[in-house]
DNA sequence: GGGGAATATTAACAAGTTTTTACACCGCCT
DNA sequence: AGGCGGTGTAAAAACTTGTTAATATTCCCC
C-alpha cells in the first residue's frame, strides 16, 4: 500500500521542506515544485497517484492548475492546501475538481489521515494482483503474459496467464474444476467441458521439466488441481 | 449526473430532517434511518452511492458501521459527521475506512461541495470532456482531432477522435466492442460489425511505434481493448 | 445538384486463441 | 482382474482478432 508517488507543489520553501521530509518518513516517493505551472508539467508528464497543491502559487493558481490536469486527463487524486479559511474558497476548489482540501494552519497527523484515505479510495475495488512470480528457476510475467524458463520466453494465453495466476495466488490449496470456471472462465453455470483439463496440460508443458510427472501443477484425483507444495 | 443514491444515517431528528431536505432539493435520492445497526443493514441491503455517517449514533457508532460495511465489501464513500472537534477522532474516522469527514457545526455548502467530491471521483471521466492528452511523447488535441508524434502530425476522423478519447478516459479499464458501440458509435442495438476493429487498427498506426506490438492500445482476448497500464 | 476527397463501414481472409471431441490411460473400488 | 468414472492430450472445430481492399457515406467546393 505505500511507496505511493506524491507530487507536493507548494511555494513556500520551509513548509515544502518540512512536508517533503515528513512524506518520505512515511514511505511515500515524494517529489516536488515550487512553482504552478512546472507542478502542472510535472503531473502532466508522470503517473503520481497523489497530487497536493497549495493554492496561492507563483504563476498559476491551485485552481487552475487542477482545472486543467483534470482537463488533461490526469486522473489522480488532487488535495488542496489553503492559507484562507473561507468557505468559497473550498467550494471553489471541489469545483475545480480536488478531492479533498486542508486549511493551514493543519496537524500533520490529519493530513497524513487525508492521504491515506485518498489513497485507499483509489486503489479500492482496482485489486492489486500479483504482477509476476518467480519459482524453481522460473519467471512468470502477468502484466506481458510471458513465462520465462532457463532463458527461453514463451507467450501464455489470456486464459493460460489468469489460471496460472489464480493457482498461484491460491498456492496448497486444492481447486475444483468448477471453481476455476466459475473464477478463471467466469461462468455462471457450469458447463461440461473439459477445457480446464486442456489448459492445465498447456500450462504443464510450459513449466514442468517432465510434464507427464507435473510438480508444480498437481492433480488431486476427483478434487481438482493444486499449484505447488 | 444528479439522482445519486444517498444513505443518511443521524439520530438527531431535526439535523435529519433539515439535511434530508436540503439533499433532495438538490436532487439526490436520500434514505434515511438514525440508528447505526438499522443503518448498517439499509447499507448493506441496498446499492447507495454515498452514505453519510453520523458518529455519535445509538446502538453503534459511526466508527464501527465503517467499519463493517468495509468489511462486508460495501465500496460506496463515507462521509463521517461529528460534533467534536478533536483531531483523534478525524484520524480514527479515516482508519475506519471513511473517505471524508466533517466537523459540526458545518455550513451546508460545504457539505454540498463534499459530497459533490466523492460522488464525482467515483465516477470520473464522465464529466469534463478531456481537451488534450500527452503520453509516451504523442500530444492528442481533441478539440482540433489532431494528433502529433516526434514531431509529424496527423489528422483523426471524427470516429477515431472519439474512439481514442473514450478510451483514455477510460484508461486502465477493459472496454468490450459493445460497450464501444453504444458509447461512441450511439448504436442501441449491437449489429454484427468489424468496425471497432478496423478504427483501432487505425489508431494503432498513428499511435503505436510497432503496431503488430501495440503497448498503448492493448487487446485483451475475448473481452475487448483497454488503453494504457 | 454533381464531382471528388475524406472518412466510415462491410467483406473477406489469414492468423491466433479457445473449446470441443475423441480416445487412450489411470486410479480407485469391489 | 474388471469396471467405472476421472484425467491427459492430440487434433478438429469454433470462435476471435488483424488487416487489406472494396464499397458506402459524408461533406465540401464548384
Amino acid at each position: 500500500m505505500n511507496h505511493a508517488r506524491i507530487l507536493l507543489v507548494e511555494d513556500e520553501p520551509n513548509l515544502r521542506r518540512t512536508l517533503t521530509d515528513l512524506l518520505r518518513s512515511d514511505g511515500y516517493l515524494v517529489e516536488s515544485s515550487g512553482d504552478g505551472v512546472e507542478g502542472q508539467e510535472l503531473a502532466t508528464k508522470n503517473p503520481f497517484d497523489l497530487i497536493i497543491l497549495d493554492v496561492m502559487l507563483p504563476s498559476r493558481d491551485g485552481f487552475e492548475v487542477c482545472r486543467r490536469l483534470r482537463e488533461n486527463g490526469v486522473n489522480a487524486p488532487v488535495l488542496m492546501l489553503t492559507a484562507r479559511n473561507e468557505l468559497n474558497n473550498k467550494v471553489q476548489g471541489f469545483k475545480a475538481g480536488s478531492d479533498d482540501y486542508l486549511t493551514k494552519p493543519f496537524e500533520t497527523p490529519e493530513l497524513e489521515a487525508r492521504i491515506e484515505a485518498l489513497l485507499r479510495r483509489a486503489s479500492r475495488g482496482a485489486r492489486n494482483q500479483l504482477k509476476s512470480y518467480d519459482f524453481d528457476g522460473i519467471h512468470v510475467d502477468f502484466a506481458r503474459s510471458e513465462l520465462t524458463k532457463n532463458g527461453k520466453s514463451t507467450a501464455l494465453g489470456e486464459r493460460e496467464a489468469r489460471l496460472l495466476r489464480y493457482l498461484i495466488e491460491r498456492k496448497g490449496t486444492i481447486l475444483s474444476r468448477d471453481e476455476l470456471l466459475q473464477e478463471v472462465w467466469g461462468y455462471k453455470s457450469i458447463p461440461l467441458t473439459r477445457t480446464v483439463d486442456v489448459h492445465i496440460a498447456w500450462l504443464r508443458q510450459k513449466i514442468e521439466d517432465d510434464p507427464k510427472n507435473p510438480r508444480h501443477i498437481v492433480t488431486v484425483h476427483g478434487q481438482g488441481y493444486r499449484f505447488g507444495r
